[in-house]
DNA sequence: ATGCCTCGTTTTTTT
DNA sequence: AACGAGGCAT
């Protein structure tokens, strides 16, 4: 095999095949390429390919791994089990789910994050918890940790001994893993530590799988948690075969327990273990990789590494500060249009990065106003929405009939006259009798004082009954498609007629879409397309999954998200204290293993995704959750050398100077009370003149005003236009044009514009700066 | 049982 | 700002 375009360091990541192996891999240092290469390489040494497994963390890597393996081997790549940590113990548990004899049966369902919290919710019921005072998302943060950790609820109630606290916590995790087992459904937590449990537990499994798995991978071994960690050292068993890849520095969940010991002790768990870092970078110019070494210099916690390039040093890191994130929208959006313009990138060759979701919606205005074909990877998770979820609950009440929130989730949808009393006395009587509720519904004339529900009961099981007939002969979509036609789900919400409905509609069809390709999947490759299989495969995507780099758009989503990708020109927007890093991470502080140094690394997963330009904007003034928030420069961007920046970073910062009170250390500015003092200043080169009145909440640009309720919601009075119908204006961008209509908006004034040249433009006053001519 | 309205809250990040 | 939960009226 030729490895003759690997680097020497690579090339022993690729024959290392024997032992336990770690690959210290700095950010694009092509572990990538390392670890295709040595799958291709295992093959070719002779190892059968069903017995190299290769665990990615999401769809989108595992798919793209086998891709290129694919194109290294040609074929016989089928055999290798690529994927991830999640999608592999399904595959386990479907197959062995039975011998942890707890009455799992292979048509399990997966809780996802809503249906946990749901559950959750009726389980502070039972135990008469008010979940006021105890909140179900603090109880299912202490189980998934617990999880994580391998704690099983009995282990928890020993640990929680004499502690008050920790036995309610101990009695709630008790009762919802109970319910969970008789829902027969696992939540993302279980799917890895109910495979340790079965691997323990039943030797022949284990012999079965240290058999199979002669040779296993790990990619971002640095997010891995302790039950990952356990379930890889169990599925290797003695023959310790094992490579894992990752970088320390691009650790970034800690949130959801992943350990980042596991990566820096690897050495002790394994005293054997061959180390070899990578450390030449093949993605980044010098000034990007140079900022990145030096934002990241500044964590205690992490192995030390040298990351270098042969790349020319490339253009200096652009930094920009805006009065406000609409500017920073504006700018990022009408750069990105004149990139293109230029002819120096395409669409596809850009990405905004950003914190947090919510900061993607201004930046979507922006494109759209610009007219840039864009797309949002992450936010709300497409199968997270309630159309999708209805629909999806109808299946798996027909697939598993004991998902008891499956079933009251769709029992009153359509609308039947079934409400919360009669859900309680079902409830209620499912338990006395020890049946599931869909049992106890099939029983509905039995149960005392149900009176006339009776009849509407039967009305919903009846229609179950007669879907799970159509699911055996028929295929998935098929079976999607009868329910919608059986509960009007669609022409309900036709006649509703809003965009959201609209908006509704195309999800659903988006779902039959999906259904349909499982179907061609599932037969292509060579497994009989099932509802469970096909209700796995949804309950598994992650949202990055649907990001397809060869449609020609611009990407927006979070740093999170950006993990493993990379792109000729970022753009990361929002960096300021308060925001990136995030108030929590400030007043945690520093330190080895602070939260501070978790978003650090952050900023080092985003710098080092830029290929040849990176842009970094901040805005002195923001809404967040409703409130305005006045936000400092990032530390981050700061602990770039200024030699590597050019922008406005280092020119008078006139809103920063506002007589407004630092709280501390922290750089968030509280508004002083009361009257405070109108300040009119200039800066930077558009000598605009700026006016901010902290006591009115208003803030001013020029001739146009965003009026900002205050905090007694009451609206403010708008500036008035210094234009009218008829007149001439400028703008920024379309040069001269005639004023032809003005519609007072409310909060804004919509304007159209006809411009010479141009065309008609509608736009709001407040965004567009017009200036009378 | 259903629908409307007010109140209160908000993990930043997601397999 | 936006959404959900819970209360209250129909």
């Amino acid at each position: 095999m030729d490895l003759s375009m690997l680097n020497d360091k690579q090339r022993e990541g690729v024959e290392t095949i024997n032992g336990p192996v770690l690959i210290l891999a700095g950010a694009g240092s092509g572990k990538t390429r390392v670890l295709t290469h040595r799958v291709a390489y295992l093959i070719e040494q002779g190892v059968m390919p069903y017995n190299i497994m290769a665990i990615t963390f999401t769809n989108k890597a595992a798919r793209e791994m086998r891709e290129r393996i694919d194109n290294i081997v040609g074929f016989g790549s089928d055999g290798v089990w690529v994927a991830t940590f999640h999608a592999s113990c399904v595959r386990i548990l479907r197959r062995f789910c039975e011998n942890l004899g707890q009455g799992y049966t292979s048509n399990f369902t997966i809780y996802d994050t809503d249906d946990c919290k749901t559950l959750m919710k009726e389980v502070c019921k039972y135990l008469q918890i008010d979940t006021k005072q105890f909140k179900e998302r603090t109880f299912l943060n202490v189980i998934s940790d617990a999880k994580n950790k391998l704690i099983t609820p009995e282990e928890f109630t020993n640990r929680a001994m004499g502690d008050f606290n920790m036995s309610r916590q101990a009695t709630v995790y008790r009762e919802y893993q109970a319910r969970l087992r008789q829902n027969n459904a696992f939540d993302f937590d279980d799917l890895i530590m109910k495979t340790v449990e079965l691997l323990r537990l039943d030797g022949d499994v284990r012999a079965y799988y240290n058999d199979k798995f002669k040779y296993i991978m790990v990619d971002e071994y640095q997010d891995t948690n302790a039950a990952q960690f356990e379930l890889v050292r169990l599925l290797i068993g003695g023959q310790q075969n094992l490579c894992v890849v990752g970088d320390d520095d691009q650790s970034i969940y800690k949130f959801r327990g992943a350990d980042i010991y596991n990566i820096l002790n690897f050495e002790q768990h394994f005293p054997s273990a061959h180390v070899i870092k990578l450390e030449q970078n093949y993605r980044s110019t010098g000034n990007i990789l140079n900022a990145a070494n030096a934002v990241i210099a500044n964590n205690e916690g992490r192995k030390e590494k040298a990351l270098w390039t042969e790349a020319e040093d490339g253009d200096k890191i652009q930094f920009q500060q805006f009065d406000s994130a609409y500017e920073e929208a504006s700018y990022i959006a009408s750069n990105i249009g004149s990139v293109v313009r230029r002819g120096e990138a395409d669409y596809r060759d850009c990405a905004v990065l950003y914190r947090t979701n919510a900061q993607s919606r201004l930046i979507e205005e922006k494109m759209i106003y610009e007219g840039i074909p864009y797309k949002i990877v992450g936010g709300v998770n497409f199968y997270s929405r309630k159309e999708i979820k209805d629909v999806l609950a109808y299946l798996k009440t027909v697939d598993n009939g004991n998902d008891d929130i499956a079933v009251q989730r769709i029992i009153n949808i359509p609308k039947r006259g079934i409400g919360a009393t009669t859900i309680t006395k079902v409830s209620d009587y499912a338990r006395e009798h020890g049946l599931n509720f869909y049992e106890a519904l099939l029983h509905a004339n039995d149960i005392p004082s149900i009176g006339k529900a009776a009849s509407k009961i039967k009305g919903f099981t009846d229609l179950i009954e007669k879907l799970k007939r159509i699911a055996v002969e028929e295929s998935v979509s098929a079976l999607v498609e009868e329910i919608l036609d059986q509960t009007d789900y669609v022409a309900e919400l036709k006649a509703e007629g809003t965009d959201e409905a609209k908006a509704r509609i195309e999800n659903i069809d988006e779902l039959l879409t999906k259904a349909v390709a499982y179907e061609k999947d599932a037969g292509d490759d060579g497994e009989e397309p099932s509802l469970s299989g096909f209700l796995e495969d949804v309950a598994l995507v992650a949202d990055i999954d649907s990001y397809e780099e060869s449609d020609n758009y611009v990407v927006l989503m979070t740093l999170h998200g950006a993990k493993g990708l990379e792109f000729p020109y970022v753009y990361m927007a929002g960096m300021e204290d308060g925001l990136f890093p995030g108030q929590a991470a400030i007043f945690d502080g520093g330190g080895a293993d602070s939260e501070l140094e978790e978003e650090r690394r952050l900023a080092y997963v985003g710098i080092t995704r830029a290929k040849q330009h990176l842009t970094m904007t901040s805005a002195r003034m923001r809404m967040i959750r409703g409130e305005t928030q006045f936000h400092k420069i990032s530390r981050f961007v700061k602990e770039i050398p200024d030699e590597l920046v050019k922008g406005n970073l280092w020119e008078p910062k006139p809103m920063d100077d506002y007589s407004s009170t630092p709280i501390g250390e922290y750089s968030v500015y509280q508004r002083p009370t009361g009257k405070g003092p109108t300040i009119a200043t200039s800066y930077g080169s558009r000598n605009e003149s700026v006016r901010n009145t902290y006591s009115s909440n208003v803030y001013t640009v020029g001739s146009s005003t965003t009026a900002v309720a205050n905090k007694n919601g009451t609206k403010i009075e708008k500036t008035t236009l210094d234009y009218g119908i008829g007149d001439r204006v400028s703008h920024i961008k379309f040069k001269e044009g005639t004023v032809k209509d003005i519609i007072d908006e409310g909060r804004d004034y919509e304007v159209t514009v006809d411009f010479d040249g141009v065309g008609i433009k509608k736009m709001f006053a407040s965004f567009a700066k017009l200036k009378k001519v």
